[in-house]
DNA sequence: CGATAACATGTTATCGATAACATTACCCAA
DNA sequence: TTGGGTAATGTTATCGATAACATGTTATCG
């Protein structure tokens, strides 16, 4: 059955009317604060229980210049990591009081990132979270547009700027994790199968691995390395193009576990027995990661904890500049760990 | 650099003064309709593009009773289902010229679902979509509160119900597709490893498998069947225990890829041959699917299609009754399709 | 050629709240 | 006893837009 007369939203102005006092009244008794006699506070409690009134928010928000709501510009949504990211976002922000309103950016046109940017300022949108991967250049156009939005702005996995607040898992120090742990399982022979180098993400893993090898002495050409795209069938190819560049290879350290299970499967194909010929290592932690075959060791990312982050350091933000402080801009990094599974072993 | 001072918005009655009309004017400038000479709408426009003015979204949605924005509730975005699906809700409203205000749900206490739906409500969204699964009876406050909501709402993945608006994937059919897959492959012994069952989803997507092996005359006693818990641990579990209870399997119908994981895992183990003894079929088709090894033949739904289905009809109600048109409530489903890879084979 | 419609623009009220200021009563210390 | 602070409440303006109504000017038509 549906109400087909659209009933009217009880107002402010209902409740005042029926406890026979001023909306002004009322908003003070609503939002606690301020002087208002016990007997009035019951009587206007008791009307709002009765007429079961609920304050409008958009209105608040207008009045108020202030919406408790965080903008969040999305990327990828549609893989398993932003929406990870996602869910912590949305935990915290929960806690915190907030509502978040969703855009997903389909590309990085700067036409269309100022499209979104002004439909959530549009909404007056109290801070922005950007949760999209940092990808070549597209984040120049920060640069030149930051400074004329009038917000707070924090982005997540982005490099750390100068002036600028984000929130970011310490990919880097993931490679040397990785590498380290290869290391420790007694190999000599690392190759790296990275993501697109064009992402920030990618490249600092890269940059782990070779670092942490160059630092052992030890080789790191790029004769040890081979680009994926992040998907299983990109691993899969890397890792053959891999095994010819670098036969000797006794160990494989690869940018995601989606790309380190193509590139199980391209050895079981093989026969090449893992761990005992070849270690395999991952990188985020994937639930399923734990039941492939062999189960995948794998450096963990906390994008959960990225994401509440994330919406902790911008309320901060938002309420430093509320209270007219200056905002100091800061960077984060959130420590990724190791995973042992079955997939390395010491030899 | 930080801007110090918040820049005051440019508003509508700045552009007026610039321009020397009244606000009416760069209103009905703004939103083409009605009468402008053109000279006026040129200058209009000239001051807009000037000092670069941007309509408040919020300011209209209070005075338009009318806000743009979809409300979405959502339970699990961590999984990758549901960020699928709110990857087609993103995508689909965007093309219509909505936004969504996102809301995770934590659990299925009606407190916490009236507060809620009060807070989306409270920012005046023009309708609501309930992302959230069903499970045992969490749907019931529907019969109570639904009523009283005053805009459309559209559940998905919900049983169609009289009177209520949904959009499902169709899991009774995808059942019947991987059971008569399993058939036409020359298997007689087919189990089931369920989700769990006080999920609508997993019940259906189980009778589906019954029926269609009463249909042919066969077996499907709860002997052959097993629960898990959607997990690839529980699939592990599962798998084992149904082994014990029905020796002679020779095929089985898991009820999502991540369970399936876990079954070809425990196959490996203990060496029974995948497809040769075992035909191992899935559900969703995620995209690690195509390289487990073997490669996992599945049922795809089309969780994007599901989302973007889902915008489309909730914006036909939100229209409808804006145009004060009886909204009729539909329950549509969306159907699954067979995707065959080394996992099943004929024998 | 006067009535009527189409065009162009302005004025005032409204959406639902809060901010800022005003008013009144009461109590207490100087 | 009088000025000043606290308490309790009301009044008016404001947030940034659109709706509804009003007004004046041109065309158009019978």
């Amino acid at each position: 059955m549906i109400p087909s007369e659209r009933r009217k939203r009880i107002t402010i102005k209902d409740v005042a009317q029926a406890a026979g006092v001023s909306t002004q009244t009322v908003s003070r008794v609503m939002n606690k604060f301020s002087y208002v006699s016990e007997e009035t506070r019951q009587r206007v409690e008791a009307v709002v229980e009765q007429l079961n009134y609920r304050p409008s928010t958009l209105a608040r928000s207008l009045s108020q210049q202030r919406s408790y709501t965080l903008g969040v510009v999305t990327f990828g949504l549609k893989y398993i990591g932003p929406s990870r990211t996602l869910n912590g976002i949305a935990d915290k922000a929960d806690e915190l009081g907030y509502m978040l309103l969703m855009k997903e950016l389909d590309n990085f046109d700067i036409n269309s990132i100022d499209g979104v940017i002004d439909s959530l300022l549009a909404r007056q949108v109290d801070g922005i979270l950007w949760v999209a991967p940092e990808i070549g250049e597209n984040h120049n156009w920060l640069d030149e547009r930051l400074g004329k939005i009038p917000v707070p702005v924090l982005f997540l996995a982005m490099e750390p700027r100068n002036g600028i607040s984000s929130v970011a898992t310490d990919n880097y120090q993931g490679g040397v994790l990785a590498v380290q742990h290869l290391l420790d399982c007694g190999r000599k022979n690392i190759g790296h199968i990275s993501g697109p180098l064009t992402w920030w993400e990618a490249d600092e893993r890269k940059r782990g691995w070779r670092e942490t090898l160059l630092k052992m002495g030890m080789d790191a050409s790029d004769q040890h390395c081979t680009e994926g795209n992040w998907s299983s069938a990109s691993g899969d190819q890397a890792f053959i193009q891999l095994l010819e560049a670098f036969p000797q290879m006794d160990a494989v350290f690869v940018a995601n576990d989606q790309m380190a299970l193509g590139v199980l499967r391209e050895a079981h194909r093989r026969n090449i027995p893992i761990p005992e010929q070849l270690a395999v290592i991952g990188f985020d932690n994937i639930p399923e990661s734990a039941y492939f075959y062999p189960a995948l060791t794998t450096i963990s990312q906390d994008l959960q904890m990225l994401g509440e982050q994330a919406v902790q350091s911008i309320v901060e933000m938002i309420q430093a500049r509320q209270g007219n402080q200056s905002v100091i801009a800061q960077s984060r990094f959130i420590q990724p760990t190791l995973i042992v599974r079955e997939s390395t072993k010491r030899v």
